[in-house]
DNA sequence: ACCCAGGTGGCCC
DNA sequence: GGGCCACATGGG
């Protein structure tokens, strides 16, 4: 049993998603930064108040007001910290790089320790900006899929790294691959994957002791 | 009236 | 390396 059949699996019951819902690579970073432990649909009325205004845009984030980007992103919550931090990462890039083309040019280390020099982006949101955002082979793993692999006997408190070692050696280097099956997991877990063990109501139940020591 | 959400940084040991 | 806390809105 490898990762990949997990993915099929989930596939098959989900569908394709289509990850992630952005226009622009700034709007994923944006999103990638307001979503820390927050639910997307306040995140999505954040994004539209900002792109009413027309804030998605390098320069105009690194220039405005703390205040007036804390105003435009409430909804999303932790609404002061990441006004900070979204300004400080958007004047960073923009002093740094003529644009964001430029800025993912870089090799995929490189850019992840870069990343996570700023204050404001862990692990997760580096690393769906790189996917997501600068089309980099790199897997996000979030609350979700350390949830999910935990019900399903894969693992049990491993850290970050860890846990993403484990898609890169097994899964195939693919970005859809990369792209879909994180966002499978999302979709999965906000179904079937409660904080509170909701297995019996579980499809992937009978899997368990089929995934269990065979990934 | 709780609990939870596509985390992170700071502080402690 | 981990454990605990603040950060804050909106939906179930």
């Amino acid at each position: 049993m490898r990762f990949i059949t997990l993915y099929n699996i989930l596939l098959k019951k989900y569908g394709k998603q289509g990850w992630w819902p952005a226009e622009t690579r700034l709007e994923v970073i944006v999103g990638a930064i307001l979503t820390q432990n927050t639910a997307w649909r306040n995140v999505e009325k954040s994004i539209n108040n900002l792109k009413k205004e027309k804030m998605i845009d390098l320069k105009k984030l690194a220039e405005a007001p703390e205040k007036r980007i804390a105003f435009l992103i409430k909804p999303a919550g932790f609404f002061n910290q990441k006004a900070k931090r979204l300004k400080k990462i958007c004047k960073y890039l923009e002093e740094n790089y003529v644009d964001l083309n430029a800025f993912f040019k870089k090799p995929t280390k490189t850019l992840r320790k870069e990343l996570l020099a700023l204050k404001g982006i862990g692990p997760e949101t580096a690393d769906s900006i790189l996917l997501y955002a600068g089309n980099h082979l790199i897997f996000v793993v979030d609350a979700y899929t350390k949830r999910i692999l935990e019900r399903l006997g894969i693992t049990e408190q491993e850290n970050y790294e860890k846990i993403q070692e484990m898609f890169h050696e097994q899964l195939p280097r693919r970005l859809e691959v990369f792209k879909e099956f994180h966002a499978l997991f999302v979709e999965h877990a906000k179904k079937y994957c409660k904080k509170k063990p909701l297995c019996s109501k579980c499809f992937l139940n009978k899997e368990c002791e089929y995934f269990k020591g065979n990934i």
